[in-house]
DNA sequence: GCTGTATGAGCGAGCGTTCAGTCGGCAATG
DNA sequence: CATTGCCGACTGAACGCTCGCTCATACAGC
């Protein structure tokens, strides 16, 4: 098995346990656990006693895996990351389907946040929770999967598929896109009053193809 | 911070003292200490010990005026909601000058959020820490601010200024608006590598209104 | 003296973390 | 097969400390 070279950064959490096999399968258990009662209470509310509880360990074997409360923490953003690149990553591959590629982008992408719309809200409240080091690990997680639709937005315009737009219109549509996806997660109590996911998808990427077909037909101020 | 009390909830909040002023007076002092260490640290790394010392106040007073520390952040988040408010309705008010009407809203807008990135940032990390009570509350201002722009894009629709598009696709893109503005504030740390408040603003205005021009072709060309 | 505001030492519940001890399993030895 | 010794995962009572909140006391204005 080569899961060794993880696109997490889990290993770098240290353990007492030695058995590498074992570390994998408790801190599976202990984040489903944690993740379940963070998103449920909140990362300061829940106790590590109760995280024990319900990963089915007492306290002392917690902590054979984890040297605190905030690596706990850490662990939990790193694998709910991860979780969204792996998402995101097959979502992108799944819209390689010529045409509409584009909005089926868009679209695979904005359901893969609204399955993991608890997880997103998480991140967004308690990513400042965590210390620095492994703040800015979280960070660059983010930094990746926003470079996933770099990439994606700017091959379309390569094979032309979009218009030759500058780069830092691509770039901002690429970040807008991200962020739209995230929305529909934080606002969800407010969007969801009048739409449903299906329309909020179809309403955005029309907004977002309008938005090239203006830009077709003369180059507009997008000046700096 | 000169808040203006009068459109805040924060007299539902019950205080020992009598005088009404000097709750008005006090509160202010203790909304001013908390919103800048809640920035700094976090709401729950606070102590109510360090907020009464910045403050001035010793901590018997500070629970004169306030009967919990959750009763505190409610304080906080309603002071900084009452502000974003006012700079909102300001924003859009000076945006009443005839041709670029939009873009100039856009733009007052943005600013606005350039201004208070820090308590945006704290209003999406610590609203959830209020009791249900105070969380809806403060929910009902952020409806209040989003209104706001629902009212203004209606109106510009009404006015010819923009074409007349269905009610779901305007009033999403009031919530789009409303959310680039909490994006720079949120992403502020990524975006700012590649463009300043001012690029972002004209970028994103551009797409904005591209994606006007691109929905019917009655569309004035109103630049920025 | 009475009312209403200010003070800060003290209380005690709750929390993250530790550590002395338990126990099952495995390998070597007789 | 039985015995012994060791390893390493597991346990949970206990520790030390933090922090929200209280209350007996002091004091100011009328």
């Amino acid at each position: 098995m080569a899961t060794h070279f993880n696109q997490t950064a889990a290993h770098k959490v240290p353990t007492q346990v030695k058995d590498l096999k074992l570390v994998q399968l408790r801190r599976r258990q202990i984040v489903d656990a944690a993740v379940g009662l963070f998103v449920q209470k909140g990362f300061h509310r829940t106790t590590t006693r109760e995280i024990a509880k319900a990963a089915n360990l007492s306290i002392g074997s917690l902590y054979e895996y984890v040297t605190s409360k905030e690596d706990l923490l850490f662990l939990v953003c790193d694998a709910i990351h991860g979780e969204m690149e792996a998402g995101v990553t097959q979502a992108l591959a799944r819209a390689h389907t010529a045409a509409g590629v584009l909005a089926e982008m868009i679209r695979e992408y904005f359901l893969v946040c609204d399955r993991m719309t608890d997880h997103i809200v998480l991140i967004y409240q308690e990513t400042q929770s965590l210390p620095r080091k492994w703040r800015t690990e979280v960070l660059k997680t983010e930094v990746r999967v926003t470079g996933l639709f770099f990439e994606a937005l700017h091959r379309l315009c390569d094979e032309g598929v979009l218009p030759p737009l500058e780069k830092p219109a691509v770039d901002l549509m690429a970040h807008n896109i991200v962020v739209w996806g995230h929305m529909w997660a934080l606002r969800k109590w407010f969007l969801a009053r009048q739409y449903s996911i299906d329309q909020y998808i179809s309403l955005q990427t029309a907004l977002i193809l309008n938005s090239f077909n203006g830009a077709t037909a003369s180059a507009p101020g997008s000046q700096a």
